[in-house]
DNA sequence: ATAAAAAATGACAGCGCTGTCAAATCTTGT
DNA sequence: ACAAGATTTGACAGCGCTGTCATTTTTTAT
């Protein structure tokens, strides 16, 4: 029924030896019996059973993802760019729920690692930005890539996809400014998180780079959540403060807060967009389910973790030895939460 | 390093096929060798290598789950509840993210299951609630279980762990009249959806058990969105309306719905729950991220999930023959957008 | 107690592949 | 043209387990 190896070498004319050697990219093949066994591969629409690589070889030909994050909608988009990924490369994929800020949760993972013969490890935030993490796992015979916020690699242990919400940040920044916006409220997501960290630096970029002196009293430090969202935009629009004083647009660390500020926004009868305009980050399902629909970035996560996970294995596979750096940067979607001061 | 069957059989001191027989539970095995064998495995904390046993044996021990849901909350509970039940059984999940709507989503699913050798399958609406496409897969040489709306399973095809959200309903509606309120709106999901059914049903029994007359023009066909809560909602409550005849409380489907009619409320200064008291379902993340909080009703997903599993996999193991039916009931959760009228 | 039937156990091949190592073939320099 | 070396190819064992079938042990019937 499915074609085996045998199979192969057969109708190739070849051994079963050689057929594997071709299947594994290996050397000492002649490029004329390689380009014969792959067309007989094709032909037969042959595909390598795992179990039997796993079990025969030292090789190890399971990916896994390892994640904690409150964040659904991401985790099953990386999930399914790391699946997609996986198939196409004859991978399979475990996936792996952990608890981050358990105690030992570094020993959990590297006993996971062992025991399942691991080829190698799809981490994101916040996982990605834990150092000491990172690096114990590195130690191990394990590939790693790591998904995470900045522009450059903090270091040289893994390749890394990096996400430079910096320059997002700095574009959605200087869109309320070209809206005519000068006194930009910005509410910040948890510190702990390194995009919050570089979307702020970004949202200064692009006040720096437009002149705007920065007022601190419009820094609100919060984290990622609706509710922080609602106090964020209650202190920064308070009646307390003189009516010219208060910001005529907020820039929120992500959709989930923008949504809050939406909230509280509502709550003090202040019309969105006419009166403040209100961006978000993460173009998630979130900002969509808000009236009017928020201007935010969106960063491609399926893909994000496709292309890593691409990079993983050719890591794996030895194909590529040196830690590629890759970069996206979200794209600025404007919607109706945003408009001309 | 990691114990093979060769090891417990040389400690146990019989034969490998007999600790075979005994981890999978096959009969002709004298109760004495079954538990030294058994004190054996403990001791050398011996874990059958699924690779081996997937390439040796006709059984497969890989279990999918196909999924096509847009509430990630809901996938990524509901994997977490198999990977659980599987990791404790020493099955491998295999996630499958699925297009429902496609043209030849059946073959493809069959396609899938017979090339991976999968030995059983999670369904979970939509796929749990298309009659066609169970039967087909039931026909295979594949186990099911299926994880769906209602009280009883629609047919003997395959076990049924069941959420009785009539029932569920039904109490969230007593809950409102319990209150006082006697004028209860219901903005309803998409009717493809069972749980939209069901979630009618109880609501109209809950009317009747209480001698209330039910009103057609406070039922608002919908779908499961922000958006038709915020349209629903705006209907019910619209000012054309003469006061009396409005609703003073809203049964939402789900809580996504209900979020929507919570905003549509503040944009016409209704406030709530003072003047409108709005129930959700599902307690989900959204439901939390209200104010005020959704009065909702909570189903263990990640529980029923594994529930579900740990019956697939009995019948699997053919520990199980005849299709259990196991059912849940969501339980009310009294929040803040609720009161006394 | 003994033969026949039933139950329990084990020997061994083989699942599809990889790793090792030996054999065959191709290059190169003279 | 030929040996020495380099490259390519293949034969075969074995990964850890299950399925088949033969063998041993236990039970039952006489």
């Amino acid at each position: 029924m499915k074609a085996t190896i045998t199979d192969v070498a057969k109708h190739a004319g070849v051994s079963i030896k050689t057929v594997s050697r071709v299947m594994n990219n290996e050397p000492s093949v002649r490029q004329v019996t390689r380009e014969k066994v792959q067309a007989t591969v094709k032909e037969l629409n042959y595909q390598p059973n795992l179990a039997a690589r796993n079990l025969a070889g030292t090789k190890s030909f399971s990916i896994a993802y390892v994640y904690d994050n409150p964040n659904a909608y991401y985790i099953i988009d990386m999930q399914e760019g790391i699946l997609s990924a996986c198939r196409q490369q004859g991978f399979e994929l475990l996936i792996n729920p952990c608890d981050s800020s358990k105690e030992n949760i570094t020993e959990e993972v590297i006993n996971m690692v062992k025991h399942a013969r691991i080829a190698g490890l799809v981490l994101t935030p916040p996982f990605s930005e834990m150092p000491e993490f990172v690096k114990r796992i590195t130690e191990l015979d394990v590939k790693v890539v790591r998904i995470m916020s900045g522009d450059v690699a903090p270091d040289d242990l893994s390749p890394c996809v990096m996400v430079n919400d910096r320059d997002a940040a700095q574009t959605i920044t200087q869109h309320l400014i070209d809206l005519g916006h000068k006194d930009i409220g910005f509410i910040a997501g948890g510190a702990e998180h390194m995009s919050t960290i570089e979307r702020y630096k970004g949202y200064r970029r692009a006040l720096k780079a437009n002149d705007i002196v920065f007022n601190k009293n419009l820094l609100i430090e919060g984290e990622y959540s609706f509710e922080a969202g609602v106090q964020g935009a209650k202190q920064l629009m308070s009646t307390d403060i003189p009516i010219g004083e208060r910001p005529t647009a907020i820039f929120s660390c992500n959709d989930e807060i923008a949504a809050g500020a939406l909230f509280a926004a509502r709550l003090m009868n202040i019309a969105i967009p006419e009166q403040l305009s209100i961006t978000g980050f993460e173009n998630s399902p979130f900002s969509r389910q808000t009236w009017p629909k928020l201007t935010t970035a969106d960063q491609p996560n399926r893909q994000i973790a496709e292309n890593a996970t691409n990079i993983l294995i050719a890591q794996v596979r030895k194909l590529q030895s040196k830690n590629v750096i890759d970069q996206y940067i979200p794209q600025l979607v404007v919607r109706g939460s945003t408009e001309k001061i």
